[in-house]
DNA sequence: TTGCTCCTCACGTCACGTGAGGTGGC
DNA sequence: TTGCTCCTCACGTCACGTGAGGTGGC
């Protein structure tokens, strides 16, 4: 029976001889035999253990929980729950790798779309990141419901023309404009800006919104914490969260 | 300007009272103000601070690097930098996680084709899972060859029928026969053989290796280490590899 | 005798968590 | 005065890495 010492036993399976003594202190895997100097002996039967270790390693596994399984005497049992722990670990360390990827490359996008950039406008495409679901939902809604009246408009308006039943046209534009009415008070309601200059988000007065240049995620406006005047960018921000922080 | 306690900013922030301290110990979070008492006070600009310093936490950038952003001149090219790098190390872990969710899920699938698993089995699968890829490619070589002589070989022989030329499958099984007789010793030379009793790897000797009972994975043998006569399982193991050993 | 390997402390890593024992602030 | 919050040590986590200073084994 051949026996291997500390840093032959290593060699073999491709770990360091301060991991052997590590498995040795965590009781792991205790060296079958000693030198008289007191140096580690392993046989053949520890070299099967200790690959078995480092293939548990290789999955994640804790060292208390490779314990466990090589103690245990319903092994089986053991390992499929330890595996399947396991696997929801792994699945869940998966889904946050993945999250941070995807954060990563569209910070990286987004710091393309500011001019000059410094360090303050990571808070604010922070906040345009956290908060772009809500915002996407928000806008989905009033395109969706915007564009149902945009044809209800159209094809009455068309209809009235070919007919001459202007009548039509008129009950439509008193369902219509109520309704637009309510999708701009709604939308106003949901969105806030963030200010470039000042970085704090802000509520435009209702005039100054109504009426501003825009483009699909910015609006000039007049920010009223700093008086900064410009394109601000639109996040979603409800109009009640507001109220409790000042 | 509003003033913060540390559990009030880290309410806001969503982190622990530990946390904000610790962020103070490591210089990325340092109090704009202290009360007569010696407490943590934070304003506004420390509060938009904390917010990049989580997100950039949650990036998984670690805290010097973000020292290193929150100091620096040029930050632009810093974070760009630093996003680069923190890119490629988070698709280095998510290539792991896959692998090792991966290596789970096929372990659990190994498990339940072993009919009284022990932890011993353990090594013998992950040996198994290691070679998997070698073992295939070996596989696949000998199955294509293989593949393009039987379609010769009947193709000839069909054709010998049709045409009485008798010659023109004699030619081809000239050619065929010494090539599957490389093909068998090719595939001797590169498998082994896990016995399930005592989970050495061997090679059997040729005349029981050709004539032996099989499956696409096991073939039954006789383990030359311990003796056990029975189905084991088929591995990539080169002969050259077990000289060096014994 | 001379390298090489191995031995045992013992501290360092990383971003905090978790008490202990004391005190500020409403 | 009484809770509540916050303060500073200081140790624990997890799987080892990295010396230091000493010794075994060929």
């Amino acid at each position: 029976m051949s026996q291997y010492t500390t840093g032959e036993i290593a060699k073999l399976t491709g770990v360091t001889v301060r991991t052997v003594q590590y498995y040795d202190s965590r009781g792991i895997l205790i060296p079958s035999d000693f030198s008289e100097g007191g140096r580690r002996l392993y046989n053949e039967e520890d070299l099967r253990k200790l690959r078995i270790i480092c293939f548990l390693r290789e999955l994640g596994i804790q060292i208390n929980h490779i314990n466990e399984i090589l103690e245990a005497d319903n092994a089986e049992n053991v390992i499929s729950v330890l595996l399947e722990q396991q696997l929801s670990e792994v699945k869940h360390e998966l889904a946050e790798k993945e999250q941070q990827k995807a954060n990563i490359e569209r910070l990286q996008r987004e710091m393309k779309q500011y001019p000059q950039f410094s360090v303050e406008h990571l808070g604010d495409i922070a906040n345009q990141m956290k908060t772009r679901k809500e915002l996407r939902r928000t806008r989905a809604t009033i395109l969706g419901i915007g564009l149902v009246g945009n044809i209800l408009e159209y094809s009455t308006l068309a209809y009235s023309i070919i007919t001459g039943r202007w009548w039509t046209f008129g009950i439509a534009m008193l369902i219509l404009v109520p309704i637009t009415v309510l999708l701009i008070k709604y939308y106003y309601n949901n969105v806030g800006y963030i200010c470039p200059e000042c970085h704090g988000v802000f509520h435009p007065n209702k005039k100054e919104f109504f009426w501003a240049a825009h483009t699909p995620t910015t609006r000039k406006l007049t920010c009223t914490c700093c008086g900064y005047k410009g394109f601000c960018i639109e996040t979603y921000q409800p109009i009640e969260d507001t109220t409790e922080e000042g």
